[in-house]
DNA sequence: GAGATTAAACGTCAAGAAGC
DNA sequence: GCTTCTTGACGTTTAATCTC
């Protein structure tokens, strides 16, 4: 993907005209554009770093304008130190304190399985167990289960053992450790907990080995499968953030948007107050 | 009330940036 | 050089609003 010129580098006659404009006009534009004519108020201040973006032949140059702009955490973070003003976006801040939690403690997961209905079981470093249902959002299907009694890790031990269902109407995914997460199988929110299981394995059950042990066709497709799917739910939870970071961004240009027509007014009047006193003088 | 329109949010892909 | 992160682009879904 290469970014349109107009998109990352506009000329400075284009602030000036958003400057003039109010924020109605900006609340008008649409999604990129908005953000452009905002970041162009940003930066009306150092207006001369991006005077030509149209007819540009020099290839250098060209392949300079069409690079990716920095990130957003980047560029605000940039412009607070230039100006107190604005606020700078912090690593995993959420929106608002109000907002949902999102992922708890979203740990990067080291083996991650899946079982016969769908759901993900992503056991990361530390014991913790995240267990996701792709059925609905990804956020609000992730549970975490931190397991507080399952003693030292066994080296290379990462292995899920998957009941699809025993005869109680629960759900069981045994873990190392001789132990077993249940999930029941009433009610509309699926609780889980750690037991230590009362029988042998039950028929059905489905072995899933960790990763590094796998060698036939079918379980290196799993793996590739397994991969693609962590891929996901992990690019899923970043155009998220990017997304939320993308809204803050907006909002701090917004903010110093207004900042700076208040200040413009100011000056306004204080030019034409000068002029007044200048005047009267010569009279 | 039914269909059209619009905006917001989402998931995914792809490509560049950044980190190692 | 490889992996991971970041983000623009695109298509889809959903809810709200508008028009008939």
């Amino acid at each position: 993907m290469t970014m349109e010129a107009g998109d990352s580098q506009q000329d400075g006659s284009a602030a000036d005209s958003v400057a003039e404009s109010d924020s109605a006009n900006i609340q008008s534009l649409s999604g990129q554009s908005q953000i452009s004519a905002l970041a162009q108020v940003a930066s009306a201040t150092n207006a001369d770093e991006s005077t030509e973006s149209e007819a540009v032949i020099d290839p250098q140059k060209r392949g300079e304008i069409l690079s990716r702009r920095p990130s957003y955490r980047k560029i605000l973070n940039d412009l607070s130190s230039d100006a107190p003003g604005v606020t700078k976006i912090e690593e995993g801040k959420p929106e608002e304190d109000g907002a949902p939690t999102g992922i708890p403690t979203m740990a990067v997961p080291t083996s991650l399985y899946q079982t016969s209905t769908g759901q993900y079981i992503a056991i990361a470093q530390g014991g913790t167990i995240q267990i996701s249902n792709p059925s609905s959002d990804g956020v609000q299907g992730l549970q975490t289960l931190t397991m507080t009694n399952s003693g030292a890790p066994q080296p290379g031990a990462t292995i899920v053992q998957y009941a699809a269902q025993t005869s109680d109407g629960t759900q069981q995914f045994f873990v190392p450790g001789s132990q077993v997460v249940v999930q029941a199988a009433t009610g509309d929110m699926p609780t889980y907990q750690i037991r230590t299981p009362t029988t042998a394995l039950p028929q059905g059950v489905v072995m899933a080995a960790s990763p590094g042990t796998l060698h036939s066709p079918q379980q290196l497709a799993e793996e590739a499968t397994r991969k693609r799917e962590l891929r996901l739910m992990k690019n899923r939870e970043a155009a998220k953030e990017c997304r939320r970071r993308k809204k803050e961004y907006v909002k701090c240009l917004e903010s110093r948007v207004a900042m700076l027509e208040v200040q413009n007014k100011k000056l306004i009047e204080e030019l034409e107050t000068l002029k007044d006193i200048c005047s009267s003088k010569t009279d």
